[in-house]
DNA sequence: AACGTTACTTGCAAAATGCAAGTGAAAACG
DNA sequence: CGTTTTCACTTGCATTTTGCAAGTAACGTT
């Protein structure tokens, strides 16, 4: 299996920084969310974010997330215009990460989407599992 | 004096977006990393990060993780040059979500500190639990 | 008093971000 | 068929953030 491309140079070894260099930034990881937890696969669709992503900023981070190995990107077979984004293994392998950041942030401060919260809480190996599972479904019906 | 913390109008009211509001950048989780597992406490030690962070960026960042009530800042007793900065209960719950990022990015991909990816991967509960207690006595430790 | 430490700040160039408008290809409509 | 709409972007430009180098004020050491 191949492992990353021959990649940019890092500023350390630290595994915590790879991630950082990959995500951290104000809109990677909303982008994931979008395609893990609402099954948003298109253009259009993730720009209908709540935080209102601008057009040039989505394109690029849909560039790196690809780039990084975190989503692919499929012209649609039935509509020549768009392009289907999925999430790969190593995208779905971020469904952890995500909850924990959800929790962490539910925690200590009032937020909304209390719903998403209380299923975290209530059972988050019960959600990443869910999250795999639906994004297996997901897979498959491409292929078919 | 300090700034008064001024209401920061949040783009949506999904928890993930608080924690990416205030821990999407590319320096923040590293000083959180310092902090939580090398027990980095002054200015002048987390200057000394692999990364190498700059000093205006780095005061700027411990500034706004005190806002946040990440960290608290404290004059050193015994030098009166040196500030103490310390992990409040919320930044140490942050934990989990380190953890999670090095065994993503562990997982897929070559890193370096293998010995703390080890770790985390034997025993991600127990590893948290003892950064816990080891901040636990840090706090005593500053009372007595 | 002189000198080194410590925790910053300041100035400035470079890069990233955000907004508005535009482009080209494909589909849908009449 | 021609026109319009949808879709996934790109481009231009102003604003903001970052990064580097240098400076500074307070404190501690000798």
């Amino acid at each position: 299996m191949p492992k990353t491309k021959a990649a940019p140079e890092r500023r350390s070894g630290c595994p915590l920084n790879a991630s950082v260099e990959m995500l951290g930034d104000r809109w990677s990881l909303l982008i994931i969310r979008d395609m893990m937890l609402r099954g948003y696969q298109t253009f259009h669709e993730l720009l209908n974010s709540d935080e209102k992503i601008a057009t040039n900023i989505l394109a690029d981070r849909l560039r790196r997330l690809e780039e990084y190995g975190i989503i692919t990107a499929e012209p649609d077979s039935s509509d020549g215009r768009k392009v289907i984004y999925s999430l790969t293994p190593r995208g779905i392998d971020l469904a952890p990460v995500l909850a924990e950041m959800v929790l962490w942030a539910a925690r200590h401060e009032e937020t909304g989407n209390q719903p998403l919260v209380d299923e975290m809480r209530r059972d988050k190996e019960q959600l990443i599992a869910s999250v795999r599972q639906k994004w297996a479904q997901k897979h498959k019906s491409l292929v078919e």
